[in-house]
DNA sequence: GACAACGTGCGACACTTGTCGCAGTTAAGT
DNA sequence: ACTTAACTGCGACAAGTGTCGCACGTTGTC
């Protein structure tokens, strides 16, 4: 089986990114980093869903409060999401959204070079056993 | 103002994009174009969506269906995607976005360096007066 | 002119998503 | 031990989205 992801919707992943960043997090916690949090409930009921999803778990409790962790890796999260992106603007292709990216000002040519250089020479790291 | 442009669905936009490939276009040809159709009825009522939206707009009858087509450049629409999209999973930050799509072995080296060169002769051409 | 097709207009509906409030329980402080 | 404050569990709800079928009108045909 291909590992079924959780389908999340923005706010859901915007959650989950939350607890990429701190390892572990109450609501109240990831309520207050949220700087568009709507309300203590709302993300409540958005940390449910991702746990309802199998995209966070429960660890332990502290005081009160239920303390969460991410159940899933960032990366093939992102990756998936990065996919449907691309399937649904470019037909999956890479290259036009890099394109758009140098066009639109948020990609400098540094940024392009240093990313090449990385990818050059950091992509050799494989078996880390 | 900053434009407004309407807020589209998944599937929204992959009907628009449809007008983008081919100028003008019926319910019909749009629904014959999508591989991912899932039946005439749905696809009318998206276009029909779209044109609420204004996203897409009606140019005369051919027979008796209507020939739409796209009422937006496709450059807006698309940036603000990727801006929404660049903002959601990477706090607005393009790089990040194109390490993966080369960790994903999305984008090749080549790629990256033709872009590149593309973007440094291309950028140029700025105060056309 | 009558009829058969095909497209439209419209409505229906289930599911997701963002949003919140309330009641009950539980931990903490005095 | 009692009170208080906070967190949870649960439910409600509106808007958006994907999905479809049906009745009606318009067009083209015989």
């Amino acid at each position: 089986m291909t590992k079924s992801l959780p389908n999340l919707s923005r706010f859901e992943l915007q959650c989950l990114r939350m607890f990429w960043e701190h390892d572990e997090a109450t609501v109240r916690e990831i309520h207050d980093k949220l700087e568009t949090a709507p309300s203590y409930s709302t993300v409540r009921k958005i940390v449910g869903r991702l746990e309802d999803k199998g995209a966070v778990e429960r660890v332990r409790r502290d005081g009160k409060a239920w303390v969460y962790r991410s159940a899933v890796a960032p990366t093939p999260v992102i990756q998936r999401e990065i996919r449907r992106f691309l399937d649904g603007l470019f037909n999956g292709s890479a290259a036009p959204l890099v394109v758009h990216l140098t066009e639109m000002e948020a990609l400098t040519l540094e940024d392009l070079k240093e990313i090449e250089k990385e990818a050059a020479g950091g992509g050799e790291e494989e078996g880390t056993s």
